[in-house]
DNA sequence: TTTAAAAACGAATATTTATTCGTTTTTATT
DNA sequence: AATAAAAACGAATAAATATTCGTTTTTAAA
């Protein structure tokens, strides 16, 4: 008895993933993804029931690994920079390897097919745990405002430093790493 | 002789950004904008050639519109930080008050209708003009490293800004803006 | 080596969505 | 008021796209 091939899989996964890259969500074409990946657009459906569950379980599949991620790191006992910093980075470097993947998410989640997801999946917004800034708050290393505030000046550094890289500006060497994480600090320290 | 509706343009215009805006760019049918719109999706023809013309030519409206609103106040002569502050005010206002026609920017552009747009329309990136970020740089008020991350650290803080107060995490009012604001002073400032 | 179950195919069909077209309604102009 | 030109309609058509189905091929297991 023949068995699904684990690697079609793969390469329908990988391909619909540069598809999104370049033509956006709205240029997924069934039959598009289906020579692209060699094989015809009802081979397709032997491994996913339909396009949307072929994007939703993709979607799902991609958000769980990023959060799986980051839940390492996230207790080491080292100075709060440093603790900081290291995150940080790991953050940058795995954002840097997956952009087309980070794409995918943040355009399934702009998409229809979203209203489909029950929402708890939507992404454990923890991807830079509260707890990390309630730490710098106490040791009162960082300035006292909003949460929210200094998660997202954190997030949108991220954002920033991914961009430039993506965009040849910068590379992941230490020192243009060091200038990133420093404007960074200088934006949050007390 | 009965002349085009303007008002009924508008509403056409309207309700797509509207549309994009709760459903992506993916999610814009022409029956559901005629419904919408109260007219039947005939009659959007009338006003535009096709789906593509439609949502090629508010992209183009809008793009213009956007790129006017920031020939101002770059040639004010005033000190530095207090223009840079200026601006980044006006910038922020505007992209609060259109976060809908923002958002439609930003999606058609990682949209397969990009493709059939003539380059130079892509938004004439002077957003924040590059000169701005010359002249502190001439002032030695803001550090001495690339004008590319500088002028994406500006970008990426408003962006940042606006993000928040859609959010309700912040208002636009003064002691919320003058703490953002000095965010990025600090992080530019030398 | 045979077998049987499932993958893979590709043509056919269904579905969804854009667009056209003949007719009716509206309204500026006379 | 009468007219004529264009808007607006809605049903019909066309086009694009997803999906199914009958058949053939592959392959793990007997």
């Amino acid at each position: 008895m023949k068995l699904k091939d684990a690697e079609k899989k793969d390469a329908i996964n990988a391909k619909i993933v540069d598809i999104v890259y370049e033509k956006g969500i709205a240029g997924v074409k069934m039959m598009d993804l289906a020579c692209k990946v060699g094989v015809c657009p009802s081979t397709l459906y032997v491994y996913y029931k339909s396009k949307e569950d072929l994007i939703l379980s993709i979607f799902t599949d991609l958000v769980s690994n990023h959060t799986e991620e980051f839940r390492s790191n996230l207790v080491l006992d080292i100075p709060f920079k440093l603790k900081l910093k290291k995150i940080w980075l790991q953050w940058l470097h795995f954002s840097v390897n997956n952009f087309k993947e980070m794409n995918f998410i943040q355009q399934v989640k702009q998409s229809p097919y979203m209203d489909k997801l029950p929402k708890e999946i939507t992404e454990g917004k923890l991807q830079l745990s509260t707890d990390l800034i309630a730490e710098g708050k106490r040791q009162q290393l960082i300035k006292d405002v909003p949460n929210a505030v200094l998660f997202s000046l954190v997030e949108s550094n991220l954002k920033q430093t991914t961009e430039l890289i993506l965009d040849k500006q910068l590379s992941l060497n230490e020192k243009d790493m060091d200038m990133m994480f420093t404007f960074l600090w200088d934006a949050i320290k007390r």
